[in-house]
Formats: C-alpha cells, structure tokens, sequence
DNA sequence: TATAGTATATCCGTAGCGGATGTAGAATTT
DNA sequence: AAATTCTACATCCGCTACGGATATACTATA
C-alpha cells in the first residue's frame, strides 16, 4: 500500500536518513549500507548492528525499504540480504531532504552558517 | 565546565536543534520558543510541552543553555522563564549546522536536491 | 465574568538508539 | 594448515527522549 502521507514519518531519524541516502543510488546489502553510512558521513555517523538492522527492519515494515529476493548471481556471498528503497521511500526522503535544506537555510539567514560556495566552488 | 567535545551530543534532535536555532537571536522564554520553532519550521515541527519543557531541563543540564535569572522590567508576566544560549551551545548548534549542511551536499551530489538557487535568489 | 490564550510543570507509554553478545562463513596472514 | 581478521546477520536490553495527556493558574479578551 504505503498511502499514509510522507510527512508523517517526518522528521527522520538519522539513521533512517542516512540508510534511505545511500540504497537511492541502487540496492545493498545491510552490512555494505553501515559501511557507506559512515564513508559519507566522514565518519561521524556510526552504525552499530542494533541500529542497521533494527532500522532495517522498521523500514521494511513501514514500507520505505523492501527485500531484494531475486539474488544475483554475482553476489558471492549467500550471507548477504539486499534492500532497495521503494518508490515511497524516495518520496518521504525527498520531502526530509526539502525540510532539512529549509533549516540549513533559516541558519544561513541568520549568519550561523558561510553562505554556499564560500570556499570557491569547484 | 562544558568542557565537553561538541561532537559528542551530536547528531542533535530536532527538537533540539530548533530551540538553539531559536535562542540563536537571543533570550526567548519557554512559551514563546514553541511558538516561534512552529514559527520557522512551517508548522512542520510541533513541541507539546513534554518536549518542550523536558528538552529544556536537558539542555539546561548539559550547559547548551542556561536560565536568565535577571529579570528585566518590561517583561510583563511574572511566571515566564528565559533563557539563553551558551557560547558551548553555540559551538553545537554550529557543528550540527555543518553536518546537516554536507548531508543536503550529499543529496545534491546524487542528484536528490535541486541546486541552491533553483528559483532564482532574491 | 465567562472564555480563550498564555505559561509552566509532571507523568507515562512508546519508539528507537546503540552497545553487548552470539554465530558463522569468507578472506587474509603467517 | 592454522590462526586471525573481516564480513554478515541477528537478538537482547538498558537507556534516552519524544510527545500526548493532564494539571494548575495567571492574563487578556469579549
């Protein structure tokens, strides 16, 4: 189904941020997801394995994830689970990504963040 | 003290978060901090006094804020409380801003986000 | 003077983080 | 070949914090 509105699973946990970020680009299995986690976030965010599959699981049910079971045959590992974000999932982290930009932007206006490509843009 | 690495009460909720946004301009007191985080975020974030009252007990006993126990004249009604921002709670509120900010850049990257001025800056 | 709004406070059910612990296969090192 | 490290998933549980309900009472408005 996922026909609850995505603004009632705002705001998001950053757990659950970070998770729905790195399977937007394609789908991964729980322990390579942890790892992405913590490349992106220049290792600020960590994610203990209560964390990763407790989210993953909270996802799933809440329909933002949902289990690959078509397995490759490429994937080496039998071990491994694959998610990958549904159509729902990429709505409500679009709209977290809007509402985040939005504060990041009332920082700015109020002179506690440097304006964007302060440092030259590439 | 606040002695304390800034990175350590970091990520923030987002309760917290918008109440140092909020005392970022000066001293507010309770009331008027939830309104005026209701205020900002759009009505996106709502604090019911459980929230309120208990982030800032929190925030209080982890230095982020304090109470102004000088009370100015102009204030009119006796049961308000203010508070302020501490330079510690400031150097949070910075970092967490940062963090946020590299993830909306992250977004941005893959292709998530419009870029900044999409709209046309005023 | 009733009613709505302001203002603070506490209680408590619930959700979610996150470390500890467990299991076991895969890859690397010696 | 054996030991060690890394990969991978899973569960348990204490703790923190959210957030609605409830309570109290003062202030302003109609």
């Amino acid at each position: 189904m996922s026909r609850k509105a995505p603004e009632s699973l705002l705001p998001l946990t950053p757990a659950v941020l970070h998770i729905l970020l790195v399977l937007a680009d394609g789908e991964r299995h729980g322990y390579a997801i942890a790892q992405e986690v913590e490349a992106i976030s220049d290792g600020q965010v960590r994610m203990g394995p209560g964390t990763l599959y407790g989210s993953i699981l909270r996802m799933t049910e809440s329909e933002l994830l949902e289990e690959v079971t078509t397995r490759r045959k490429e994937d080496g590992d039998e071990r491994r689970r694959y998610y990958r974000i549904t159509p729902f999932g990429k709505r409500v982290l679009t709209r977290e990504l809007e509402r985040l930009n939005a504060v990041v932007n009332v920082a700015r206006r109020k002179q506690l963040l440097q304006p964007p490509f302060a440092d030259g843009h590439a």
